[in-house]
DNA sequence: TCGCCACAGACACTTACGTCA
DNA sequence: ATTGACGTAAGTGTCTGTGGC
């Protein structure tokens, strides 16, 4: 299970809701996604060390009394003071060399903390969730999808985790899984998409060739196949009944062939009977 | 009952960090 | 050693439902 030294260092960035010029960062042509950024963000990053679960609760009081709070026009001043106030320095006093997750992390500080970037805007540190911890995530994920308050807690004392940690995780998992089931439905409909082309393409395909042949052919050519037959000693030509063994619908059948002689046909004249004789299949694929 | 407000939760979008090829 | 792509934890804004007044 997680060792309670995982979460030792962690950080909890302050955001104050500068919607203005988070949306201008975004925007920066110069400093792009993923860019390290040295401009004054009021974002304000503490250090979390060992025994300060307390810490972080009130510090998220703070976070919350801070958004709720706050205007427009003195926000800054809210966020510099608070800055004042609780801005720590992020430092790792003895890191144990066991515990390699945070090794990384912490080794990337005093990189940074070289590259000009004063500690008012330290950058905040990606915490990288044990393997354990995300086995029992995805565990809890399975058998449900969104937590309530309880659950969290309770899930989060398991995994020594902040619960504002299990609930940004079951959202980002399902923000995943929705999105690869968009994937899915995507591929789905693109595929439904294709096989309704083709069938519209040959539809149109067979409805040019109905239009040649009725502008090309008497009437009665227009009538289905199965129904044409002639009589051989009036020569003419009608839908007449059939009598005795049917023959198969858009079935050609000759004189050759056994099947054409079970089958009789009243002529137009309606005096005598005929062996059916299909003209000839209208339509040819 | 209706309107207002505070709050919590979910979600979409985004940022930024860590990893890997 | 560098770089770009990618996965993902976390920040932010918005919407919605709920409960109290």
């Amino acid at each position: 299970m997680v060792s309670p030294s995982d979460n030792q260092e962690q950080t909890l960035t302050l955001g104050l809701g500068f919607s203005s010029i988070s949306s201008a960062k975004t925007k920066n042509p110069i400093l792009g996604p993923g860019t390290k950024s040295c401009d004054h963000e009021p974002s304000l990053t503490l250090s979390l060390l060992g025994e300060t679960y307390q810490t972080t609760t009130a510090v998220a009081a703070v976070e919350r009394k801070v958004f709720v709070d706050q205007e427009p026009p003195c926000s800054v001043s809210v966020a510099s003071s608070l800055s004042n106030v609780v801005s720590v320095k992020r430092e790792r006093e003895s890191a144990s060399s066991d515990d390699l997750e945070l090794e990384r992390g912490s080794s990337r500080i005093s990189d940074e903390e070289e590259d000009g970037c004063g500690p008012t805007n330290t950058p905040r540190k990606k915490l990288r969730l044990t393997k354990d911890q995300s086995a029992l995530l995805e565990e809890s994920f399975k058998q449900q999808s969104t937590l309530n308050s309880k659950q969290k807690q309770a899930l989060a004392d398991r995994l020594n985790l902040r619960p504002r940690q299990v609930e940004v995780w079951f959202q980002n998992r399902r923000a995943r899984t929705k999105l690869k089931q968009t994937e899915v439905d995507c591929e789905y409909l693109k595929k439904c998409c294709e096989t309704l082309t083709d069938e519209n393409r040959r539809l149109q395909k067979e409805l040019q060739e109905l239009k040649a042949l009725k502008l090309g052919q008497p009437f009665y050519m227009h009538l289905p196949a199965a129904t044409l037959t002639m009589c051989p000693s009036c020569e003419k030509i009608g839908a007449g009944v059939s009598v005795g063994v049917p023959t198969i619908p858009g079935t050609p059948t000759t004189n050759s062939t056994p099947a054409s002689k079970t089958a009789f046909t009243l002529c137009p004249s309606k005096s005598h009977f005929y062996p059916q004789q299909q003209i000839r299949p209208l339509l040819v694929d």
